[in-house]
DNA sequence: CTCATTGTCCGGTAA
DNA sequence: GGACAATGAG
């Protein structure tokens, strides 16, 4: 057999590789740990040992494979496939398409809830909330126990959320979420649990889940020794990728699958755990060796074959600073003379500027534009940038932030489509009865009253008697949905159905009624690429498209394009050339993140992943003065910024400090130019006194 | 009961 | 500069 595969992986790449396969057949592995350095080859490292697995004889439709993102696993299987390939010749893409257990937690999970629905009392049309659609519902049973109108403030909706949420994927009681967490909360936790009680309820009644009951209902279900040993024993191995990022519910549901860790492999780096606020915790990756006896084996990958050893030097300086350490710094055999550039310029526009100059050059000097990238703390933050970017006409492609699916026009027309799927889902009915006109919350909520006291919700809309000053818009209303219901008219075509009639409604609630319907026409199209209604509302809520609206016309896939990302969407990825803005106090670190020493040791670690997204030059960006929010567009109330504390005086010997624009020699004359002010204004207004 | 207006608070990362 | 809650007019 061609083991040739193997050889250009490094010793621990190795090792992670081969572990305990040796033997060939259904020999199956201990538990393994495998702790990823930035750039340290992690996925390669993971491909190559999904793809020696399959070499061995492992059955491809035995293997999970769980990572964070769906473009992750989509990476990951296309890696697999190639190296097998290598191996075994054209017939592994067949071995591949077996790899079918691939995706994010939620996703794999959402499956099995919908193969396992029938024994765990669970209506297999259920339908999934997003985090919106949760906040909804949340509000709605906040309205019904009068939790709205007490004397002192409730939480909003979006609190309530945040808190239940951790409660579920940190398996930690309210009370001690309500003080470690949201300690302003704390007098009100009596009602948030007779809200949570509620909200429950109604999501049972409704008959949908929301993104933790994926995980949570896949516990429970699990929890359970029989059914814990049917889904296990489904897979030979389990694999998890950027397992730093993963909480105690998830790591419940992987000791529950694989209780002896036998076929269990894990791979992280507790350096790059930037996802607390989802209460992932780190503990996991520190406390997964010793969760099994005998213990994991643990494989440290330390090299770095990503970036330049200045760029890197500078980063390890970043990441040392951090009160707890646990894996050592990388290391990398890429010399460079160029150390990573520290730049203050003025305010955000010239930040814009900057960038905008630099991309440019670059391409000038050979880069394309997809290599290269602009890191932010906040998605908000690069809002300069695109007006700069657009203007100028440079194509650029951003990460992260709004999804066009959270765009009100976007979400209507989901909400249609998933009402047809499921009528006791009141959230999407709720949003859809109030676009028409005469229809606001009392009549939608009495409305979906007298459905959901009937077996056939939709065919009973026709008996219900038509609201007042409704007219036609009811009746296409209720035609529409019945339409959809027969399913007639067929997959993707009933989107279109949709939307004939929902663009009345558009032109009527929106000026910008013509923009929006672009959008509705892509999702039209990507309708297209999934096989039903059902998969296409699942996947599309669990894996949403990284699209904006507001880019300068979609860029096809050949063309160049830059990339802008926050730094969540950023990881796992490199670019040659790494820009990162606003690399200062408030932005990062957040000045809403600095509440604990954890909350800013986790936005230590966020610019450290910033930087190591770098593959040959790294650009820190400094601007000086922000303007601050709620005045007019002249106005120049402005704050100044210092240099992230994440680089204090003694780490600016890892960059070479400069400003931009350059100053010019003559520049006291220009200085004192700029000094001079004129109102132009009242001297115009005194030519007619 | 709906719809438009005013007042107040808040601002983030994402499956 | 936007989201959300309370207020008032039709």
């Amino acid at each position: 057999m061609n083991a040739g595969y193997l050889e250009k992986l490094n010793p621990e790449q190795r090792l992670a590789v081969e572990h305990g396969t040796e033997i060939e057949g259904s020999h199956i592995s201990g538990p393994l740990l495998v702790i990823a350095g930035a750039g340290s080859g992690k996925t390669n490292t993971l491909a190559h040992r999904v793809a020696h697995l399959i070499v061995k004889g492992a059955d491809p439709r035995r293997i999970l494979l769980m990572t964070f993102s769906r473009r992750a696993a989509s990476e990951m299987a296309r890696r697999v496939e190639r190296i097998c390939t290598q191996v075994l010749g054209a017939n592994a893409g067949i071995i591949t398409d077996a790899l079918a257990w691939t995706g994010t937690f939620h996703g794999i999970g959402a499956r099995l809830l919908r193969d396992y629905a029938e024994q765990i009392g669970l209506d297999p049309a259920f339908t999934i909330h997003d985090r919106e659609d949760s906040a909804d519902l949340m509000n709605l049973v906040r309205h019904e126990l009068g939790f709205s109108k007490t004397e002192s403030r409730f939480p909003t909706k979006g609190t309530c959320l945040a808190i239940y949420s951790r409660v579920v994927n940190s398996e930690t009681a309210l009370e001690q979420i309500l003080r470690d967490a949201f300690p302003w909360c704390a007098a009100w936790e009596k009602q948030l649990r007779e809200l949570f009680a509620a909200y429950v309820e109604a999501k049972q009644v409704q008959n949908v889940l929301d993104y933790d009951d994926l995980l949570l209902y896949w516990a429970h279900m699990v929890h359970e020794p029989l059914i814990a040993d049917d889904i296990g024993g489904r897979f030979d191995h389990v694999l998890v990728d950027e397992y730093q990022d993963t909480n105690r519910l998830q790591s419940s549901i992987l000791m529950a699958l694989k209780p002896g860790g036998h076929g269990l492999t894990v791979v992280g780096d507790d350096a790059q755990s930037i996802y607390s606020f989802r209460a992932a915790t780190v503990r996991n990756i520190l406390d997964f060796p010793g969760s099994f006896s005998p213990a994991a084996n643990v494989v440290t990958l330390d090299r770095n074959y990503r970036s330049t050893q200045p760029i890197l030097a500078a980063a390890n300086a970043v990441i040392d600073l951090a009160s707890e350490r646990f894996t050592k710094n990388l290391r990398t055999e890429r010399q460079s003379a160029e150390r990573p550039r520290l730049v203050t310029v003025r305010d955000e526009a010239d930040q814009a500027r900057y960038v905008a100059d630099m991309v440019l050059e670059n391409r000038e000097g050979g880069t394309r534009l997809k290599q290269q990238a602009v890191l932010f703390r906040a998605s908000g933050h690069s809002g300069p940038l695109e007006i700069e970017l657009t203007r100028r006409n440079i194509p650029f492609v951003k990460f992260g932030g709004l999804k066009f699916l959270d765009s009100a026009h976007v979400k209507d027309m989901l909400a249609a489509l998933r009402f047809a799927q499921n009528p006791r889902d009141r959230v999407a009915g709720f949003r859809l009865m109030q676009l028409l006109p005469g229809v606001g919350p009392s009549t939608a909520q009495r409305v979906l009253d007298q459905m959901s006291e009937t077996a056939n919700p939709i065919g009973a809309l026709t008996d219900i008697p038509t609201p007042a000053r409704t007219g036609d818009d009811w009746t296409s209303f209720v035609a529409t949905l019945q339409e959809l219901q027969t399913g007639k008219a067929g997959w993707p075509a009933e989107i279109g159905l949709v939307r004939r009639w929902y663009e009345p409604h558009l032109d009527r609630l929106h000026e910008d009624a013509s923009m929006r319907q672009a959008d509705l026409i892509q999702l039209e199209q990507i309708a297209g690429g999934y096989p039903s209604r059902e998969r296409f509302l699942t996947e599309l809520t669990l894996d949403p498209p990284d699209a904006t609206s507001d880019q300068a016309g979609v860029p096809l896939l050949d063309e160049d394009y830059l990339i802008l990302s926050t730094i969540h969407s950023a990881k796992g990825q490199e670019w040659t050339k790494v820009f990162m803005l606003n690399v200062v106090d408030g932005c990062i670190p957040s000045d809403l993140g600095v509440g604990t020493s954890a909350e800013i040791e986790e936005e230590r670690r966020l610019l450290y992943v910033a930087m190591t997204r770098a593959k040959d030059s790294l650009d820190l960006v400094l601007p000086q003065r922000f303007f601050t929010h709620g005045q007019n567009a002249q106005g120049d109330r402005h704050v100044y910024a210092s240099r992230s504390r994440f680089i204090p005086a003694t780490l600016l010997q890892f960059f070479e400090v400069c400003g931009w624009p350059q100053v010019r020699a003559d520049s006291a004359a220009m200085a004192q130019a700029r000094q001079v002010r004129v109102d132009v204004g009242a001297r115009m207004r005194g030519m007619w006194r």
